[in-house]
DNA sequence: GTTGAGCGTT
């Protein structure tokens, strides 16, 4: 028996009412699709006069005891733990913030799969959340056996979004889900030639060619011979190129990854890999630098992850053919530009049409933090909380923690910055 | 046939 919920964005706002669906409960679908970013439910108990979440179960909110007889306002992830001296900010930016969060999808690196999970079964688990484009098992080439970590790649990205913020459990044992470091903040050479990594060899330069176009005209493919896993493509636009380095793409099933081509002689072509300096969770990338995080964890030369950047900050948009400055100047607050020159990064020197100017920046990345707390078998989230720690769902759903569908529950979010650095081999020197 | 932090045949 389907009805109507009355939902707002945040309390004594005027109420959109959103359908349920026939058995009662309401999608989370439907929701985001009048309220994108909202990753839950709560509504205000008028008894206890304290807030509610609403269970959520998989991409279904679950009606109060009372039913659907109140007005609900939205969660919203909150990627950090909130100062009061920030609320104000906090408030003011929240609307802006959400609509800057209307990313792109990228591919997930879920972690600790079991050694039998089968890229059907990682889909399957997968796929309540929403449509999945990708799901891959890494597995040895010689053996076949799986290395116990997959990738997954949604079409939505609030969906990704509320992927990222939950805890999984396949097949019995619990994984992460991350941002992949692949995917740390490429710095965006003002180039009009990107690297398309991890290339298969059934996909042909017509492929590609047929495939980028639709972002812009494209000027050449280059596949090296013999096969290499990599490509470039070159576009007209430099524009073009600039906007989708960083990106993966599907191209003929394959998930390719979009960077920014290194120029062919430089002697300074560094490792690529740049430090994510939000922790590893993805989303809210800018904010996350402001709450004591900081640039620079752990005093190494780390570069600012620019993509997340320019992204929030609306960089690289609507510039003109021939500007070749990558940076849209009046965009970057002073703090901004404050956090970048304390970074050490050398971007301003990159500035002055070296368009094969390339930063040799080593990588180390900081991401990591601590292992949840408390186990798949009992230690439950903290019950009826609407008030969730990083990381959390708003929507606390109460009573027990795995293996009774609760999905609601956020133990000890993996937000933690412990230090660590790791190092990955980069882009290799290609001629 | 084993394993359990990580990062995708650059």
């Amino acid at each position: 028996m389907s009805c109507y919920v009355q939902v707002c964005e945040e309390e004594n706002e005027e109420p959109i009412e959103l359908p349920s669906e026939d058995d009662g409960t309401l999608l989370m679908t439907t929701l985001v699709g009048s309220f994108p970013g909202a990753c839950g439910l709560k509504f205000r108990h008028p008894e206890s006069r304290a807030l509610r979440g609403v269970r959520l179960i998989g991409d279904r909110l679950h009606a109060p005891d009372e039913g659907w007889n109140f007005v609900f306002f939205c969660v919203f992830p909150k990627p950090e733990n909130k100062r009061k001296s920030d609320e104000l900010l906090e408030s003011s930016m929240s609307k802006t913030k959400r609509l800057e969060s209307f990313k792109k999808c990228s591919d997930l690196i879920v972690l600790g799969l079991p050694w039998k999970t089968t890229e059907k079964e990682l889909r399957e688990y997968f796929e309540p959340y929403g449509e999945v484009l990708m799901a891959q098992v890494k597995k040895d080439p010689k053996t076949g056996q799986s290395k116990g970590f997959g990738f997954i790649r949604f079409a939505s990205y609030e969906v990704q979004q509320r992927v990222l913020g939950q805890r999984h459990m396949i097949d019995g044992r619990v994984c992460d889900v991350k941002i992949p470091n692949s995917k740390e903040g490429a710095m965006q050479q003002v180039n009009s030639k990107v690297f398309i990594g991890r290339c298969t060899e059934d996909i042909s330069a017509d492929d590609l060619r047929e495939y980028f176009s639709k972002y812009g005209e494209v000027t050449d493919v280059f596949i090296p011979k013999p096969f290499r896993a990599f490509a470039f493509v070159t576009f007209l636009d430099p524009e073009v190129a600039q906007s989708l380095c960083g990106e993966d793409h599907i191209v003929k099933g394959t998930s390719v990854h979009v960077s920014n081509a290194a120029p062919k002689n430089d002697p300074n072509r560094g490792p690529f890999g740049r430090g994510r300096m939000d922790g590893g969770r993805g989303g809210y990338g800018y904010n996350q630098g402001m709450n004591g995080g900081g640039w620079n964890q752990g005093g190494n030369r780390d570069m600012p992850n620019l993509a997340a950047l320019g992204t929030s900050l609306g960089l690289g948009q609507g510039q003109g053919q021939g500007n070749v400055n990558p940076l849209n100047m009046g965009a970057l607050t002073m703090p901004m530009l404050a956090a970048l020159s304390q970074a050490g990064w050398g971007l301003l020197g990159n500035l002055g049409g070296n368009q094969d100017g390339n930063q040799g920046s080593g990588g180390g990345y900081n991401q990591g933090g601590q292992p949840p707390q408390g186990g798949p078998h009992g230690n439950a989230p903290p019950p009826n909380n609407a008030n969730m720690g990083p990381g959390g769902w708003g929507s606390n759903s109460g009573g027990g923690g795995w293996g009774d569908g609760n999905q609601g529950g956020s133990w000890g979010p993996s937000q933690g910055r412990s230090g660590d650095k790791y190092n990955r081999g980069g882009q290799q020197h290609y001629n």
